[in-house]
DNA sequence: ATGGTCGTCCAACGA
């Protein structure tokens, strides 16, 4: 079963190199970030042509993210679970598709440490473990897959140096991060790839993408029944080059039957 | 040394 994740910058914009990409990458469940795209404009039978079902959850503009299946769309949650503050904006869709547990994720930015947004984007975070937590147990296969906007290490930021006190490399945001992992989401791609210096984020500006400063900060992040069956990782550049490209490249995992 | 691009939609603003 291929999972995979890819911040579209916009399906409208995208929609080319979109089926293009699931042309060649086929994944089985494909979570999808910033859509900027309202649910009556989401191409759900587009989609089914190429076998997929899919859920969004959109606002127009900004923000919208998705998930396409072709091994079952179930049990959807459309906003946190029961019990926990609702979101106000288009961030998080989970369903179970195959037996997986799966959430697609588009985690606020947050801007810079003194700004608003980034203490909505930690209270986010807490947010996101009470949904998961709420909705199933590190013991089931569970994936929270999407756009982060967190480098989980200085590994996976291009000159750390550079990104000191600022958003994606703060501790507080990544004490976010460790809190997801201790409750046993691991980071699926690390676990396979123990190399630094391979990013899922370029700025569009200054030609970074060729000069290789970028930022690993889409994430795949999986429960141990998951993780222990992923047996192959990858980062997909060549979404990144060509006409038309997102910011972001599809990161893809692998998963056998047996471990 | 500075700023450099896209996307939303036409004016800035978000990333």
């Amino acid at each position: 079963m291929r999972l995979a994740t890819w911040n579209v910058n916009s399906l409208n914009a995208r929609m080319e190199r979109v089926d293009e990409w699931l042309d060649y990458a086929s994944p089985d469940i494909l979570c999808m970030q910033e859509t900027k795209m309202s649910d009556d404009q989401f191409p759900h039978d587009h989609f089914a042509q190429f076998g997929y079902e899919s859920v969004h959850v959109g606002e127009g503009q900004w923000n919208g993210v998705a998930i396409l299946s072709r091994v079952g769309i179930d049990q959807v949650h459309t906003n946190f679970a029961p019990g926990i503050e609702p979101d106000g904006e288009a961030r998080l869709v989970s369903a179970t598709c195959g037996g997986v547990k799966v959430t697609s994720v588009y985690v606020p930015n947050g801007r810079a440490v003194d700004d608003d947004h980034y203490v909505y984007k930690l209270g986010w975070l807490d947010r996101l473990a009470d949904h998961v937590d709420s909705i199933a147990s590190p013991d089931e296969m569970v994936v929270v897959a999407g756009d982060f906007n967190i480098a989980p290490t200085d590994l996976d930021v291009y000159d750390p140096a550079k990104f000191t006190e600022s958003t994606h490399t703060s501790p507080a945001e990544r004490a976010a991060l460790a809190e997801l992992e201790g409750w046993g989401l691991a980071d699926a791609f690390r676990r396979l790839q123990p190399e630094g210096g391979l990013y899922s984020w370029w700025d569009y500006r200054a030609g970074d993408f060729h000069q290789h400063r970028g930022m690993r900060i889409d994430l795949v992040l999986a429960t141990e029944p998951v993780a222990s069956r992923a047996a192959f990782a990858t980062i997909d550049r060549q979404a990144r080059k060509g006409e038309k490209p997102s910011d972001h490249a599809p990161v893809i995992v692998d998963l056998v039957d047996h471990p």
